[in-house]
DNA sequence: CGAATTTCATACCAGGCAGTATATAAGAGT
DNA sequence: ACTCTTATATACTGCCTGGTATGAAATTCG
């Protein structure tokens, strides 16, 4: 039989057959890079494959097909690259929030990996996704939002907000301004250009 | 000969031949909406067809090839779709700037066109493009960005912003936050949230 | 009317796409 | 050593892509 290729693990001790030659997560990592520099339809099979360095039949053995693949590169994305988000949520005022994403989307943008949030260049991109792919993205940016939302009530609630502020208002406020950092960052905007952003969106920031 | 076909306009009265049967105009919004909607890559010259009404040879005779189509779309749509952007430059203050790009992008959301800025999609897109299409878009991006610059320094000399301020990084601010509504939109948004962002934008809007 | 010229309609082309069939290689269990 | 199972390598499939060759239709000029 074979093994449940969603589990992508290597197969533990009591394995019969030729053992796989690579290792998946690191196949995946190669494939999130592919697809977070070209967007879903962007990347070709052929060019995932050889940036992750196996062959076709391998990638379908192991990961199904390019839609499953796209999707478990976007989980690891989701994992990896966005713990700065669940980390920003614990900052102690709701400026604090709004620094720590700020701050770490733009670190996101001065290393060595693709330019621009994958989440957002995924959604914006096409429209000819598979259904599952574009529900899960909106899903995904649907509980981030939440997330932030009910953070910056709390906020509200602490004070941080002049009154009359609206915390879903805030909240989406300043995802559009970091969805807007993307865009920009993907456009050819400089880090220091960018930290511009960052600094007078803080500036302006209303409360603490 | 034939006639240039850059012009797309129909040939004037001195005209051998069979004449064309459709209007190059009216294809051009159709090709327009079709790239608005799909992208640049995302729309197949079968569905421009299509839309357009016409035939593969005609298309290529009138209009040359996709890449040519699209950046002639490309030039439709700043001249029609973003009047409001030369219109809003010339509101009083920095704030009235604000105000009306905000609520002409707004406006572009509630219509029947399709979501989100062309120019945005595009240039977040994909990494595929011709070089030419990008160069095009960048540059007409860096026009805006430039145009809006300048406005907002003079809104600076003319006491529209407190102290301190920094008109470029304002331009910016304000482009970002345009840039994340056409994200949004594009996401799924509906209008009342995408107005919510207008109102807090201008609630927020230091000075005048 | 006929000749020249341009557009249109159909069918077609090479190439790239996602995905797969087949055969061989490499390991584990007996 | 032999079988069973799984992974790899090569070659392939059908399909869709952007783009085009060819011949018929429609017009103007002589």
């Amino acid at each position: 039989m074979k093994f449940d290729p969603d589990t992508i693990v290597a197969p533990h001790s009591t394995h019969r057959g030729r053992p796989r030659q690579f290792c998946p997560d690191a196949a995946l990592t190669a494939a999130l890079k592919v697809f977070w520099a070209r967007g879903y339809e962007g990347a070709s099979m052929t060019e995932l494959t050889e940036a992750m360095g196996i062959t076709k039949p391998s990638l379908y053995a192991c990961f199904g097909n390019k839609e499953a693949l796209f999707r478990k590169a976007l989980d690891l994305y989701e994992k990896e690259k966005l713990a700065y988000v669940r980390a920003g949520l614990t900052a102690p005022t709701a400026k604090g929030v709004a620094e720590a994403f700020l701050r770490g989307a733009l670190a996101m943008q001065t290393g060595n990996d693709p330019r621009g949030c994958l989440s957002v260049v995924s959604a914006v991109a096409c429209t000819n996704y598979a259904d599952s792919i574009r529900d899960e993205i909106t899903s995904l940016r649907l509980a981030t939002d939440h997330a932030i939302i009910e953070r910056f009530e709390r906020a509200r609630d602490e004070g941080d907000f002049p009154e009359g502020v609206d915390p879903a208002a805030m909240a989406h406020y300043l995802t559009a301004i970091l969805q807007g950092m993307t865009v920009q960052a993907r456009s050819g905007a400089t880090p220091a250009e960018l930290e511009r952003l960052v600094t007078t969106t803080l500036a302006i920031w209303p409360g603490r």
